[in-house]
RNA sequence: GCUGACGUAGCUCAAUUGGCAGAGCAGCUGAUUUGUAAUCAGCAGGUUAGGGGUUCGAUUCCCCUCGUCAGCUCCA
C-alpha cells in the first residue's frame, strides 16, 4: 500500500495511506484537534476536511482560529439557510449563497417575498437543521447527472450550462437539501450555533437590472456567543455614527420634503464645516499650481451634445428647460451635471503654446445630478452636489506628472489631514463610451503606471469607468462599512477631441492636449458626510463649527465672559457665551453633547485673574486653569496646524 | 427605477379587538444664581406625510401619491 507525506506548518511530517484524508491527520495528532478541525489547507488549497488527498503536500488543519474558517462557517450557514428555505417553501428556485463580510447572504426565486415572520420562521428551522448534525457531503458528478439534479431548478441550470468543459462540477449535501456549489464547506451543521437572519431584500438575478427580481436573505454567523453580541451591539453603535443621525442632533444640515430628495439644506453649523472644507481645498490648488474659475450652473444643451453627455449621459440630466424670454422657442437649456464642458471652453477661449501647459483650471461649483431615486442616501449620494472639480489640460508626457501632483494633493488633504485610510481602484471602459479602443488601451496603462510607481496598491474595477476616460477612484468606509468613492482621478483623451482642443507644439504645429478630471474630496456633501462618521460628530478644533464656548458660573460673570468672548473673536476663533439661566452642570452638559471641543468656565477667580478654567471635550472633569493668552496661543497653533485635537 | 418595511408634536417614542391622540426632551413664562454631564413649577405645542375609500366612527382597515430606511441596479 502506498502512502503519501504530508507536511505540517511546524515542519514535522506525516504520513497517511494515499487517499487518506485530513481528518486523519488532525485524529493522529490528537483528539482535542480532531474535534475542533473544520477544513484543510492543502498545498495553499483550502478544501473539505473529509477529502481524500491523493499525493504528498503541505498540510495544515484549519480551526476556528483561522479566519477562512469564519467564510467557511458563513458558507456553509448560506446551505443551512436555503435547507431551512426548501423546508418552508418546497418550490424555491435557488440562486447563489456566498459568504460575504460579517457574514452570509442567499438569493431565492419564491412566489411571495419574504416577511419578518418568514425570516423568524426560517430562523427556527436553520436551528432546527444545525441540531440535527447532517454531514456537508462532496460529490462529484458530470454535467448530464447535474442537469439530472437540478432538472427542476432554471437557476441552477443556468450557471451549469456556464460551466466550461474542464471544470469539474461538484454538489454538497446537507441532510435534504442538495446544492450545486464549488465548496469547500465545514464538516457538518452541527457546527453552526450562534448565527442570525437580519434582513431580506430583493436583489437582480446574475445582477441585471433587466432580469428576474430574486429574493435574498442576508444573515450573520460566528463561531461564539460573544462574536455575533459583540457584531450586533457594533450594528447599534455604528447608527449613532451615522452622519444623518448625528446631522440632526448636531443641526448640521436638513433635507426638505417641499424642496425634494437629495437636495442639502446646510444648516450655519454645516455650512462652516463645508466653507472650511472648501478653503481648505481651494487653498492646496493655489499653492499646488491651479488657477481659479467660476462657470455658469446653466447652458445651451448643445454644448453637452458637443461633449458628449447628451445622449450618453441623459439619463442622469435634469430635463431641457425652456428657453428665456428674447430666444427662438427651440433653444433648450440644461443645468449642468458636471464642469468639464465649461473647463474645456475657457482652454479653448484663447491660443494656447506647450508653453502654457499644463493648464489647470479649478472651482468648486454646484451640479445637478438626477440620480435615481433609491440611490439617495443622506449626504452620501445627492442630487445637487458641490464638486471640488479641476480640469488638467497638458501634453501626452506630462500626463503622468499631473497625475502624480494630484495622488500627492489627495494623500496631503485627505490622508494626512484627516487620517482617512485610502483604498485605490483602476476603473476600466464601460460598456456605454466614447472613443476609440486603442485610446482606452493607452489611457488604461497610463493610470496603472503612475500608481505603480508610486507603490500604491490597487483593485481593477473592470467596465467602472466613466464614459469619456478610466479613473483612479479611491473610497472611504462609512460607520457600518460600506464603500463609497471619494477622490477620483480620471484620464479623458475624448472631450479633447469633441471640443478641438488644441495646443502650438515646439515643431510651430496644433497637438491635441490631453485631459485629467479630478475631484480631491469628491463632493462637499459625501464628503462632509463621511467626516462626520469618522469623527463620529466631534470635529477636531480647526473643523469645528463652535471651538469655544464661554461658560460664566453664575450672572456675576456675565460681563467677564462676554469680554473673554469678544478678545477671541478678535483673535479670529468662532466662540459662543452659554449664560442661560440654567445650572453649570445643565450647560457643561450641553457642551458635551453639542461636541464642542473646548468649554472656557469663568468664575470669581477666573474673572479676577484674566484667566479661564479650560474642559476639552471627552475629558471629563480633568480642568486646567491657564491664561487667556495662554489659551489664545494654543488654540491658534492648533488651528494652525489643523491638528487632530481634542 | 426595482423589492420589502416604515411615516404620530421641533426631536425620541406611546396609543387595547376601529371608540375623546399621550409622555420625555427641546420651546415659552416664573422661581432659583449655580465650580464641571440634565434645578423646580406652570404654559403652550397635532388636519396622525398628503389625497381618496370602507365605516355610526379611522392614527388603526383598503387604494393612490410623496418621503424615509435596508438591499439590488446605478454613481461623486
Amino acid at each position: 500500500m502506498t502512502t503519501v507525506r504530508l507536511t505540517l506548518p511546524d515542519g514535522s511530517h506525516r504520513e497517511v495511506p494515499r487517499g487518506g484524508t485530513a481528518r486523519q491527520v488532525a485524529e493522529s495528532i490528537g483528539p482535542g484537534l480532531a474535534r475542533a478541525a473544520l477544513a484543510a489547507r492543502v498545498n495553499g488549497e483550502i478544501r473539505d476536511l473529509d477529502r481524500p488527498i491523493d499525493s504528498d503536500a503541505s498540510l495544515a488543519i484549519l480551526t476556528e482560529r483561522d479566519s477562512e474558517a469564519l467564510e467557511l462557517l458563513r458558507h456553509s450557514s448560506a446551505h443551512v439557510l436555503a435547507t431551512a428555505v426548501r423546508e418552508l417553501f418546497p418550490n424555491a428556485g435557488i440562486g447563489f449563497g456566498p459568504p460575504i463580510e460579517d457574514g452570509f447572504y442567499y438569493d431565492f426565486q419564491v412566489d411571495r417575498p419574504f416577511t419578518p415572520e418568514d425570516l423568524e420562521r426560517l430562523e427556527a428551522k436553520m436551528a432546527e437543521v444545525a441540531a440535527r448534525d447532517f454531514p456537508f457531503v462532496r460529490e462529484v458528478v458530470d454535467r448530464l447527472e447535474a442537469r439530472r439534479r437540478f432538472a427542476d431548478d432554471p437557476l441552477k441550470l443556468e450557471r451549469i450550462a456556464e460551466l466550461g468543459d474542464h471544470e469539474t462540477i461538484t454538489v454538497y449535501t446537507d441532510g435534504p437539501f442538495v446544492d450545486l456549489c464549488r465548496g469547500p464547506h465545514i464538516p457538518r451543521t452541527g457546527r453552526l450555533k450562534h448565527f442570525k437572519l437580519l434582513h431580506a431584500a430583493g436583489a437582480y438575478w446574475r445582477g441585471d437590472e433587466k432580469r428576474q427580481m430574486l429574493q435574498r436573505i442576508y444573515g450573520t454567523a460566528w463561531f461564539k456567543k460573544e462574536d455575533l453580541d459583540a457584531y450586533l451591539h457594533r450594528l447599534e453603535e455604528a447608527r449613532k455614527r451615522d452622519h444623518r443621525v448625528l446631522g440632526k442632533q448636531l443641526d448640521l444640515f436638513s433635507i426638505q420634503e417641499v424642496v425634494g430628495p437629495g437636495l442639502i439644506f446646510w444648516h450655519p453649523k454645516g455650512a462652516m464645516v463645508k466653507w472650511l472644507l472648501t478653503r481648505a481645498v481651494e487653498d492646496d490648488n493655489l499653492r499646488s499650481g491651479y488657477d481659479l474659475v467660476y462657470t455658469p450652473n446653466i447652458t445651451r444643451e448643445e454644448l453637452f451634445k458637443i461633449s458628449g453627455h447628451l445622449p450618453l449621459y441623459e439619463a442622469n440630466q435634469y430635463p431641457a428647460m425652456a428657453a428665456g424670454h428674447e430666444e427662438a422657442e427651440d433653444v433648450r437649456y440644461r443645468v449642468k451635471p458636471m464642469n468639464c464642458p465649461m473647463h474645456a471652453l475657457i482652454y479653448k477661449g484663447q491660443q494656447r503654446s506647450y508653453r502654457d501647459l499644463p493648464v489647470r483650471l479649478s472651482e468648486v461649483a454646484n451640479v445637478y445630478r438626477n440620480e435615481r431615486s433609491g440611490v439617495l442616501h443622506g449626504l452620501l449620494r445627492v442630487r445637487g452636489l458641490s464638486m471640488d472639480d479641476a480640469h488638467i489640460f497638458c501634453t501626452p508626457d506630462q500626463v503622468e506628472d499631473e497625475i502624480f501632483l494630484c495622488l500627492d494633493q489627495v494623500d496631503r488633504l485627505v490622508r494626512q489631514t484627516f487620517g482617512f485610510e485610502l483604498d485605490f481602484e483602476v476603473s476600466t471602459r464601460p460598456p456605454e463610451r466614447l472613443g476609440d479602443e486603442a485610446t482606452w488601451d493607452r489611457a488604461e496603462v497610463t493610470l496603472q503606471r503612475a500608481l505603480e510607481r508610486k507603490n500604491i496598491p490597487f483593485r481593477i474595477d473592470a467596465g467602472g469607468g466613466a464614459f469619456y476616460g478610466p479613473k483612479i477612484d479611491i473610497k472611504f468606509r462609512d460607520s457600518i462599512g460600506r464603500l463609497w468613492q471619494g477622490p477620483t482621478i480620471q484620464l479623458d483623451f475624448n472631450l479633447p477631441d469633441r471640443f478641438e482642443l488644441e495646443y502650438t507644439g515646439p515643431d510651430n504645429k496644433p497637438h491635441r492636449p490631453a485631459m485629467i478630471h479630478r475631484a480631491l474630496y469628491g463632493t462637499l456633501e459625501r464628503f462632509t458626510g463621511n467626516l462626520i462618521e469618522h469623527f463620529a460628530g466631534a470635529f477636531p478644533v480647526w473643523l469645528a463649527p463652535e471651538q469655544v464656548r464661554v461658560i460664566p458660573i453664575s450672572d456675576a460673570q456675565a460681563e467677564a465672559s462676554g469680554q473673554l468672548a469678544d478678545r477671541l473673536k478678535q483673535a479670529g476663533f468662532r466662540v459662543h457665551v452659554d449664560a442661560r439661566n440654567e445650572t453649570l452642570n445643565y450647560r457643561i452638559r450641553e457642551g458635551e453633547v453639542h461636541k464642542v471641543p473646548y468649554m472656557a468656565v469663568i468664575g470669581q477667580r477666573e474673572a479676577e485673574s484674566d484667566s479661564l478654567a479650560l474642559r476639552v471635550r471627552g475629558a471629563g472633569k480633568k480642568q486646567e486653569v491657564m491664561t487667556v493668552d495662554a489659551f489664545v496661543e494654543r488654540l491658534g497653533q492648533e488651528v494652525r496646524s489643523r491638528s487632530m485635537v481634542p
